[in-house]
DNA sequence: CGGAATCCAGATGGATACTG
DNA sequence: CAGTATCCATCTGGATTCCG
């Protein structure tokens, strides 16, 4: 039982990963890519987010400097949520992902079909 | 109570990024990447990952088309995994991203200690 | 409107032991 | 060597309720 070697943990590129690798975070950073967005309009545009993980992913990506959260005080109160610069670089290094995955997806139904085929 | 409007769900991206969006499989694609590898290879290259874990990616990245598992007839058993082509190219599109997170985990690092220092 | 708090089911994944 | 099988702790995230 020794400890974990930390270097490879701490690599930036597993950082990072561990960060956006989750259901909703690349989802939410691409839909305030499109416009600046209040809270619910954020809620309605990702079919399916809930609104506590929804609350937990913007706050990260506010801590992560990736969004910024701008509150209106008017009544009731307005909350918008933009990218940050460095939110918008990371969004566009992730575009390519979508365009993959568009262009792609054929093919890995098509393997996974092949391979659902050949049997248990 | 209605039922989720399927299509938000179902758009290729979304598809694509719950596949690869888990701790192991991006690490795992980079490191098959890096040349073709064994098992335990894979295991020692990517550091914290179970063998229960990689086993499973694996077969997952396998049903996708993104690995080649090839089975060697020696003695003990020899096991090679190697990217497609398919996976070639989501390892090209995934490369930006590493290094973004090379370029700006300090940038975020620093966002967050700003974040954090502003109290709770 | 924009959350916070609580509760809980199901998925993820680590440890361990065993096998062809 | 390259897994499979089990068991179990933790984490993720959904549902619900309540609040300024």
């Amino acid at each position: 039982m020794h400890a974990p070697d930390p270097y490879l943990a701490l690599c930036p590129t597993r950082v990072v990963l561990d960060r956006i690798a989750d259901k909703w975070t690349v989802l939410l950073l691409t839909a305030v890519a499109e416009r600046p967005m209040r809270f619910n309009a954020l809620r309605r545009r990702v079919e399916g987010v809930s609104q506590k993980v929804l609350s937990q992913t913007l706050k990260s990506l506010e801590r992560d400097g990736l969004v910024t959260r701008s509150v209106f005080p008017t009544v009731p109160v307005t909350v918008e949520y933009a990218l940050t610069p460095l939110g918008a670089s990371l969004e566009r290094t992730l575009a390519p992902l979508a365009q993959w995955s568009r262009e792609n997806i054929d093919a890995i139904a098509e393997a996974q079909a092949l391979y659902d085929a050949r049997g248990p």
